[in-house]
DNA sequence: GAATTGTCACCAG
DNA sequence: CTGGTGACAATTC
């Protein structure tokens, strides 16, 4: 059966960002500016599906993304609809209850899967789709540097900067690179 | 700092 | 089943 895919493109001041829905929730939140190839990417992910531009449907929802993008820790309260495999979405559920202006490492996050190495997780993690409604960027290597992040590093900088600006006084201020 | 190596579960083919 | 693969971690100049 064929679904639909609903996509409309957002600003914040972190960049430009692409929101799709499907009929379940969001599919995908990425960051980026070259509209084209963020289209065009989508639909190579969802190839069966159908994908549909409707910016003006998406007004509140975007409203929405953007308040949480802007204001780390708010909730908008949208259901996602996540795909993966089952090791997948179990490290993605486990990301959203991390809390807002903390932090992990990836080997922590591995313990508390079980024996599975860090690198599993950075694997799952790197497959996320859902920008900052799964928050990715508040795990860290287990030094505390800021290690990569899918869409730059700067973004996960600057995130990560906001959430401890908000209720963590003393802070490691994150090395320039 | 930067470069080097150990290591291992995951998943596509 | 097998092999390639890391958004790591620990160690070493």
């Amino acid at each position: 059966m064929q679904e639909t895919i609903r996509f409309a493109w957002g600003t914040s001041s972190l960049g430009n960002f692409l929101a799709a829905l499907s009929d379940k929730g969001i599919v995908a939140l990425e960051f980026g500016s070259n509209r084209p190839v963020m289209e065009q990417a989508l639909r190579a992910r969802f190839p069966e599906a159908d994908i549909v531009e409707s910016q003006e449907d998406l007004s509140t929802i975007l409203a929405g993304l953007t308040r949480a993008i802007e204001e780390p820790g708010f909730d908008p309260g949208m259901p996602l609809d996540l795909r993966g495999t089952s090791y997948e979405i179990g490290v993605w559920e486990m990301l959203r209850e991390i809390p807002a202006g903390e932090t992990t490492n990836y080997g922590t996050f591995a313990a508390r899967l079980g024996t599975r190495d860090a690198r599993d997780v950075t694997a799952a993690i790197a497959n996320n789709s859902v920008a900052v409604l799964v928050p990715c960027h508040r795990v860290i290597k287990k030094d505390g540097s800021i290690s990569g992040y899918r869409w730059g590093f700067k973004r996960k900088r600057e995130l990560l900067a906001r959430e401890q600006r908000r209720g963590i006084f003393q802070l490691v201020p994150p090395k320039d690179q």
